[in-house]
RNA sequence: GCUGGCGUAGCUCAGUAGGUAGAGCAGCUGACUUGUAAUCAGCCGGUCGGGGGUUCAAUUCCUCUCGCCAGCUCCA
């Protein structure tokens, strides 16, 4: 005899077990018709579910966030209905949400050409108008296993395999002939599902390895109605004309050639204005204690042997040689900073001790990475390295976090993402310094009172780090700033300094970017200059646009 | 690097069922002088990304290669 508390607080009683649906039957016929599922006791549930004991509901339609995502996983199932149809030998893998719409992988001999897609579309909204509704059943995992043996979806089985305990009960969705797995909630009817658009196809690895099978990948975007999708792609033709490739040209600032893939030929415009931001930085740095250098652009392979690079980073790095010497160019300008500090005898009265530089890298980046300016071959970091003692990290990391914000908040940006990323598969030094070098940044992060996302595997060879991202004209999420906490390189390039106790202590080494590469920040820097760049009406402090 | 698409004048693009290419804008010259994105006329401008092949003939077909774009992998 469940009691069901809806969001006002007022509660209905039912004799029986009643699913979402018929709990929104109660109140109007009009939400009933409405509804696409629920979240029951915190739980994303179908509109079919039953609900069998006492619970809070919140009930789902076409306006809400999570109605629409219902909306858009289920437009992933509808395309999987109608390439089903037009390619029955066709393998699903699988089919998620994303921001603003849906994919889904598949597997299919035959490559899709934007005809093919064109098919589709029309057949997806064929289905849809027919406003057939989604059966779903509870299944045990042996039944599950056996309707995909039966229908040859070997990515489905692999899926059960690997990820499904045997213990589930993994809900099928029934779309007509076409049946999918999928934890939902889904649409109740395809009535819903009417107003999507196919987007592109591209390839795409079997669950992320590059190791994997390539699979083609669907994308589309969906939408309540008809008007939220209109006005979504005239919002993706309007950043098309941000896209800072454009405006370069527009506004004669740069461009990039052939002969020299990932690597920037500044014009006279683009080059003031990347001046300006550098003597606005210079000038920053200066007031928050750093002391600039310059290090050379290519150094032994000796070195970077030593440092680690050369077994961790070679496949990025350039290389040249001289009489019978073997150098590489410099990815980062870390290295080049430890030899400054190793100079000459440090006491720890000289910690900490900040070295910046406008250091000039170079990283041989896969072709197909590379992207306008954004990400290149040849960049220069505003970079800094902090060597500092253990028990001064938490206050320059926070300290750096004030610096970074002042920076920003200059130029105008609020929008930061804030990101924890730690260790890598391919790391160098011990799981203790890795540990402890965490929950350092951790510390830092809660200290500066922000909020972080945590990624695993995402940190450097050397240490973790928290990245600071931006997103450009066209939406996509740039890294730009970080500080990244570091024991392995003071160790392995002999870093020290005198303690007060006379005795020869590692430094601890932060290593620190506020705009990244100065590349990458013009470049999403350039969308908000459309209109008054032709001018470079920029200030000294400001650049503020 | 992988999958797919693309690569024609400075820019945006058209075109050739294989017979050595056009338009608008820009530029130059001249005329005009009309107040805020384009007045008129004329001119200049491309070995159709690069190499090889098929062919009497290729920018158009085949092939290799480079670059760009979308996404994947990877990353500032």
């Amino acid at each position: 005899m469940p009691v069901i508390t809806l969001p006002d607080g007022s509660k209905r009683p039912f004799e029986n077990p009643v699913s979402v649906y018929e709990v929104a039957a109660s109140i109007g016929a009009g939400l009933a018709k409405a509804t696409l599922g629920g979240r029951v006791n915190g739980q994303r549930v179908d509109a079919s579910d039953l609900i069998t004991e006492d619970a809070d509901l919140v009930i789902f339609t076409p306006k809400d966030e999570d109605g629409l995502e219902i909306i858009r996983h289920s437009c992933a199932h509808l395309l999987g209905h109608a390439i089903k149809q037009l390619f029955p030998d066709v393998k699903m893998a699988i089919g998620p949400t994303i921001d603003n719409g849906f994919y889904y992988d598949v597997d299919l001999e035959h490559k899709l050409t934007d005809e093919d897609i064109a098919r589709l579309e029309e057949r997806m909204l064929s289905l849809a108008k027919t406003e057939y509704d989604v059966v779903k059943k509870k299944s045990t995992w042996q039944q599950a296993y056996d309707v995909f043996a039966a229908r040859g979806e070997t990515y489905k089985l692999e899926i059960l395999d690997r990820d499904v305990p045997k213990d589930a009960t993994p809900g099928l969705y029934h779309h007509e002939e076409y049946v999918d797995m999928c934890r939902g909630p889904h649409v109740p009817n395809m009535r819903f599902c009417l107003n999507f658009k196919l987007m592109r196809v591209s390839g795409a690895y079997w669950r992320g390895d590059s190791n994997n099978k390539q699979l083609q990948r669907i994308y589309g975007t969906a939408f309540a109605d008809a008007k939220q999708l209109k006005a979504y792609l005239n919002l993706l033709e309007e950043a098309a004309k941000r896209d800072h490739r454009k405006l370069a040209k527009k506004f004669d600032l740069f461009h990039l050639q052939d002969e020299a893939p990932g690597m920037v030929f500044w014009h006279p415009k683009g080059w003031t204005l990347w001046q300006q931001i550098e003597q606005y930085m210079r000038a920053k740095q200066n007031d928050w204690g750093y002391q600039e250098v310059k290090t050379p652009l290519i150094m032994d392979r000796v070195l970077w042997e030593k440092s680690g690079h050369w077994e961790n980073y070679r496949d990025n790095m350039f290389t040249t040689e001289s009489e019978k010497r073997e150098y590489a160019v410099k990815p980062m300008n870390c290295p080049g900073h430890i030899q400054i500090f190793n100079h000459g005898l440090r006491s720890h009265k000289d910690l900490p001790l900040r070295l910046a530089e406008f250091g000039s890298c170079h990283r041989n980046e896969a072709s197909g990475a590379l992207h306008g300016i954004m990400r290149v071959r040849g960049f220069v970091q505003d970079d800094a390295h902090i060597f500092c003692t253990e028990e001064q990290v938490v206050n320059e990391v926070s300290s750096f976090n004030q610096m970074l914000k002042s920076v920003y908040d200059d130029f105008g940006f609020t929008d930061i993402a804030v990101k924890l990323s730690l260790r890598p598969e391919k790391y160098a030094g011990s799981l203790e310094t890795w540990n402890k070098a965490e929950e350092g940044l951790r510390h830092a992060l809660r200290a500066a009172g922000l909020e972080w996302e945590e990624l695993p595997g995402e940190g450097a060879f050397y240490g973790p780090k928290i990245e600071y991202q931006i997103k450009d004209a066209l939406g996509r999420s740039w890294q730009c700033g970080t500080i990244q906490l570091d024991y392995v390189l003071p160790e392995r390039l002999d870093a020290e300094y005198v303690a007060d106790d006379n005795a020869r202590k590692r430094p601890v080494m932060l290593h620190r970017a506020i705009l990244g590469s100065f590349e990458r920040f013009l470049g999403i820097l350039i969308r908000a200059l459309r209109g008054i760049i032709s001018g470079l009406a920029l200030t000294g402090t400001g650049c503020s646009g």
